[in-house]
DNA sequence: ATCCTCCCCTAC
DNA sequence: TAAGGTAGGGGAGGAT
């Protein structure tokens, strides 16, 4: 049924032939014409920050001569946020700007199989002029659509004329369709594209501004996804908040235990039902049962526990007339009027169904259509989300009065660890089903059915059998049996394609799946998957209950109605979903370090969805970035996102569902979590029975107890104030600050010492872990050992709330301490000014004290690069910076105080020049690569005549070597040591001139300083322009395959590094900084050790400089020849 | 070996 | 019309 998505390589990178097709001559010529000002400008916007972000993610590589220059496009691109490639680039260059190309060469692109767009130099103007990025299919060079890309216009016009044809009635979408066709046309001549917009913006649904509203406020699998979050949050808030007294339990205990029937007289008031026999037909075996279990209290009991037929039990509370009769909710009427041939079947889903109706063959997520045909009496009621949501609420609360042992499911159903209420209550499983159910039935009207057995898998398959508005308990010496004539779809786990396969190898009923050997399924479904299935065809299931429910994951997708008509549309849709998301993550109080982008696009021949406005078959495509910091700041997720947009070369308006994720989520802030107010004001409940006297005693109760919980979190006053709101959020505020901080600078500690020694600290978590089978949590106290000694039961208080939420007890193994580098980074980026001094602080008196300290390594390692620094920018008389100094205001004084004073007036010097260089851009240029670097002063000879590539394979002419030896000893005298080697390996490389960077730089002996600099300026920006996967490779070539440095390599890529800071590619740095030192830690040759000490420190003044406080990057390099 | 990314699959 | 979301387990295959 489902149609399962074509499986397709999303990032196959078919333009080869178009670079090899391509003609590089004019590239060449231009570059070599222009080159004076192409270092111009590279100066220019090597510094300038982008005006805007038009063009984020778009590369564009400009072919021949076009009427704005090549150079005022790039000019343009780098203002607005683009990236300008030189080179074609095959996988990162994402459009091809030319005016006029020959007509050789547009054969040749033609061929390509999957050519860049190739589009008029308007586009980039344009889109400047309309302050947002325009559709770049409306300024394709070969005006002609219908030439170069007949598909799909064709595709358009043939799926209008088909919906004339087919489907008269639809009036209003066949105008839709017109209008785009239409403006197609327009589009290809590029005229009124104002006009364009605007008109065509009705077609696409997505476009409406409160489409996502709408569409989530009809999206039944939005609410259950919603709800069922909601209830795992709420029994971890119940369960924080207990005080460890259950009221529907003290309840049970206190009647009498004997007569077994007296209970169910007791209780059953309302359950005449045929589930009685059920129940009665239990009787003689649970019995002995319980009794067995009473001895050895280490056997278990699973209770699941599933609403029957939910939104129908739910719906018909108000159709009482209904009841008996073949339901369903949905959302279209299905009104079958006259005969079923020429009605057009409804592609409304059945949500859920009575089971009058599924005696007829109806399931849940069937199409209405096909329902009614199997059903043709079936009745629909609409949706009643709220309603939904109350009745959860009273069975969560229900079982919740018993136990909170409890795994949430969804919003209808859970798992109960049974074990301690039946043991303290004396009362067989059977008795105590029929208690709870007869309760939630009495408080809700709707019937539900529980199953039991000694596992999960077990009490899922009573369930199955107890329904409807039943309870099973499956014994262990049926188990085999009752299995074995299940079908495996009967399996939790087992679907569409596990089942599809399985009956490939004649497998259909677990029976016959017992018979497979597990190493036959491990090879067909993988080692874990095999064993699972080789295990529940058995009974067997060793998974725990999954107590402390631990969030992964934020996620936000819109698969219905989207119709992009341009990539604008998109761009903005994509907005509002960032918005969502993060509303999403804010609410839950998480931040998330890694952003996803889910795409759907049509696949190629697919027809039109059948479902109005639905997805249709798609392919789709996952792309994900990781940020520097957590984040949930919409800003920068819609900016991530639209960047990854533009990563994918597809045609918006195939388009069929965008999704976003974020992931490698940090543990919440604020260990409170949302109060229980929150969550009772959230749910509304109205429609409570009177006898819910228990949920409300439970209410208040967790209350009060909360309350309490915060004072003694507190520590200051003893007052238990009964209710006074207003008092209660002020103290909340203060101490969820206060936590905040506390929690964060446990952090630092304790991530610190996983730096130290991560292996270690990772398997004694996991350890830990496992051995903490229960939410004992102050089991996990000593890894998270003190920082300090003040304030330590504070402290511990959170410790424990940060353990909890950050190690579910579940989750062995799958969780690992957060690296330092990230965690610091992130603390100091996201924090409010006060809480960032107070980490630097401790940062600083941890410096102070502790010798092994990671951070007091890199303090040390700057401190020692000083000795090896040549102070030519060095103002010894500048003795106090902090409010003398305009430039200096971004620098955290606290910080700054804490420096050493080289670089103290290294960062001055720095500002300064900053500040001065308002002038000619070249200035600051030159006061990074020329006073920093000192290499390109007058009095050096010129370079000889060499040439050589950033490539580190490639090795220098002879003659260069020894010059750039010689300029390097003259200034970073010790730190750039090289050995005298090898004079060796001459011309041949001049043939090589395929360099990962594209670039082969001549040195030549006419060049001066001012052409080095621009040289390196050159490698600079192509490293800038270079996508950061590439870089990484690039730093790793040049570390791993050299035992010398290259000082060239050495300057362009610290140069580069040294401009990231100020481009705000954090991330980018971070993650380059990382790979660096993991290379050049594996070097023996001290020179690369002390050659990273000093790029760090260069990298470091400017992030002072940039951010005011550095960035964290591992220093210490295990090396007894350097210290 | 272990990690990461990009999927697929499943469940409600 | 119809409202095909969302979170998590896990596998394949590449990078480290
Ligand atoms: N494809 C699906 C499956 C379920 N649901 C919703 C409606 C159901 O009422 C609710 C609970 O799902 P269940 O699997 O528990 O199904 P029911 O409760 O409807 O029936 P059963 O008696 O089998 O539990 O989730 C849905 O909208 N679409
Ligand atoms: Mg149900
Ligand atoms: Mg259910």
């Amino acid at each position: 049924m489902a149609l399962r998505n074509k499986k397709k390589s999303a990032w196959a990178d078919q333009r080869k032939e178009l670079l090899y097709a391509m003609d590089w001559s004019d590239y060449m010529t231009a570059k070599k014409a222009k080159l004076e000002e192409q270092f111009q400008e590279a100066a220019q916007s090597e510094f300038a920050e982008p005006t805007s972000n038009i063009f984020n993610g778009i590369a564009i590589f400009v072919n021949g001569y076009t009427n704005p220059t090549a150079d005022e496009l790039k000019r343009l691109m780098m203002d607005h946020g683009g990236i300008y490639h030189h080179y074609l680039r095959s996988k990162t260059t994402t459009h091809m700007i030319a005016s006029n190309l020959p007509y050789t060469k547009i054969v040749s692109y033609r061929k390509a199989q999957n050519p860049l767009p190739l589009c008029k130099p308007e586009w980039i103007t344009d889109s400047i002029k309309a302050g947002k990025l325009l559709d770049y299919r409306k300024y394709l060079l070969y005006s002609q659509c219908t030439e170069s890309q007949p598909s799909l216009f064709q595709m358009a016009k043939q799926t209008k004329v088909q919906d004339h044809i087919t489907n008269n009635q639809k009036s209003s979408t066949s105008t839709s369709y017109n209008t785009k066709t239409n403006l197609k046309v327009t589009n290809i001549h590029n005229k009124m594209s104002n006009n364009v917009e605007k008109s065509s913006e009705e077609v696409n649904s997505a476009k409406n501004p409160e489409f996502i509203t709408e569409f989530y406020n009809n999206s039944r699998l939005h609410h259950i996804s919603t709800m069922g979050a909601m209830f795992k949050d709420y029994i971890n808030e119940l369960r924080d908040a207990s005080d460890g007294k259950f009221p529907g339990l003290e309840a049970l205990k206190k009647q009498p235990s004997c007569h077994k029937n007296d209970k169910v007289i007791l209780y059953n008031t309302l359950n005449n039902s045929d589930s009685e026999e059920d129940l009665f037909d239990d009787y003689s075996e649970p019995k002995i049962k319980s009794k067995v279990s009473l001895s050895s209290s280490t056997i278990t009991t699973i209770m699941h526990i599933d609403m029957d037929c939910f939104f129908v039990s739910v719906g018909l509370r108000k159709h009482p007339e209904l009841k008996g009769f073949p339901i369903a909710v949905a959302h279209a009427k299905g009104n079958k009027q006259g005969s079923s041939n020429d009605k057009i079947e409804s592609m409304s889903e059945v949500a859920s169904c009575s089971y009058e109706a599924r005696k007829a063959g109806v399931k849940n997520g069937m199409f209405l259509g096909k329902a009614l045909k199997l059903c043709p009496n079936l009745k629909t009621i609409q949706y009643d989300f709220e309603a939904y949501k109350e009745v959860s609420q009273i069975l969560y609360n229900t079982i919740a009065s018993y136990t909170l042992d409890i795994e949430a499911v969804s919003c209808d159903e859970m798992y109960v660890d049974c074990s301690k209420i039946l043991q303290e209550t004396n009362l067989t499983p059977m008795e105590f089903a029929t208690v709870i159910r007869n309760q939630i039935k009495e408080k809700t009207g709707c019937t539900v059915s529980t199953g039991f057995g000694e596992n999960k898998l077990q009490a899922r398959i009573a369930t199955k059998k107890a329904k409807p508005n039943g309870q099973y308990f499956l014994h262990g010496n049926e188990v085999r049996s009752v299995i074995r004539n299940l079908s495996v779809k009967d399996l939790p786990g087992v679907g569409y394609s596990i089942s599809d396969k399985l009956s490939q190898l004649n497998v259909k009923t677990c029976g016959d799946l017992e018979v497979i050997p597990v190493h036959v399924l491990q090879k067909e479904f993988g080692k874990k998957t095999g064993q699972q299935l080789y295990n529940m065809c058995r009974g067997i299931d060793n998974s725990k209950l999954n107590l402390e429910h631990v969030r992964k994951s934020v996620s936000a997708e819109v698969n219905y109605g989207i119709r992009f008509k341009d990539t604008n549309s998109a761009h903005t849709f994509l907005k509002k979903l960032s918005e969502e998301v993060s509303d999403r993550l804010k609410k839950n109080n998480c931040k998330g370090k890694c952003v996803t982008l889910k795409l759907m696009f049509k696949s190629k021949e697919a027809p039109e969805p059948r479902k109005f406005m639905g997805h249709g078959i798609c392919d789709t495509f996952n792309k994900s970035k990781n940020l520097i910091a957590h984040t949930d700041d919409s800003v920068i997720i819609a900016r991530e996102t639209i960047n990854l947009w533009n990563q994918f070369n597809q045609n918006p308006e195939d388009a069929r569902g965008i999704g976003i994720q974020i992931s490698k989520l940090e543990s919440k802030l604020k260990p409170s979590g949302p109060t229980l107010e929150t969550y009772f004001n959230k749910m509304e409940v109205k429609n409570v029975p009177a006898s819910t006297s228990l949920n409300h005693n439970k209410l208040s109760n967790n209350s009060t107890s909360k309350i309490q919980k915060v004072n003694i979190r507190e520590v200051t006053n003893n007052e238990h104030e009964t209710n006074n709101t207003n008092t209660k959020s002020d103290t909340i505020k203060e101490q969820e600050k206060f936590l905040e901080k506390q929690i964060l600078l446990n952090k630092m500690n304790m991530n610190r010492c996983s730096y130290e020694n991560p292996n270690k600290q990772e398997k004694q978590e996991t350890k830990l872990e496992n051995i903490v089978a229960t939410r004992n949590i102050s089991e996990n106290k000593p890894v998270a050992n003190s920082s300090s000694n003040t304030s330590s039961q504070l402290k511990q208080m959170t410790h424990l709330q940060y353990f909890k939420q950050k190690k579910p007890n579940n989750r062995v193994g799958k969780m690992k301490l957060p690296d330092i580098k990230e965690i610091d980074l992130k603390v100091l980026i996201e924090l409010p000014v006060d809480i960032r001094n107070e980490i630097i602080d401790q940062y600083k008196e941890n410096n102070e004290n502790e010798n092994s300290d990671e951070i007091l390594q890199q303090e040390s390692i700057i401190h020692d690069s000083k000795q090896n620094e040549n102070v030519e920018c060095n103002n010894p008389n500048e003795t106090l910076i902090i409010n003398k100094d305009i430039g200096f205001s971004q620098v955290d004084p606290e910080y700054l105080a804490a420096l050493p004073d080289d670089i103290k007036n290294e960062v001055k010097s720095y500002c300064d020049a900053k500040k001065k260089s308002k002038v000619p851009v070249k200035n600051e240029k030159q006061n990074m690569a020329l006073k920093r670097w000192n290499i390109f002063k007058p009095e050096k000879k010129p370079l000889k005549n060499a040439k050589r590539k950033i490539n580190n394979k490639t090795k220098m002419q002879g003659k260069v070597k020894k010059e750039t030896k010689l300029i390097v000893e003259s200034s970073t005298s010790k730190i750039l040591n090289k050995n005298e080697t090898n004079a060796d390996i001459p011309q041949q490389e001049s043939q090589t001139s395929k360099s990962t960077l594209n670039a082969t730089v001549y040195f030549d002996p006419s060049y001066g300083i001012k052409e080095h600099n621009e040289i390196l300026t050159d490698l600079v920006r192509c490293l800038l322009d270079l996508p950061i996967e590439n870089v990484r490779m690039q730093i790793k070539q040049w570390v791993i395959s050299n035992s010398e440095i290259n000082d060239v390599d050495f300057l362009s890529f610290t140069t580069y590094l040294g401009t990231l800071p100020k481009k705000k590619r954090l991330s980018d740095l971070h993650t380059l900084l990382e790979s660096l030192h993991m290379y050049i830690s594996k070097s023996t040759f001290c020179q690369w050790h002390k050659a990273y000490k000093k790029m760090v420190k260069h990298i470091q003044v400017r992030m002072l400089s940039e951010y005011g406080y550095p960035l964290m990057v591992p220093t210490f390099i295990d090396c007894k020849k350097c210290t």
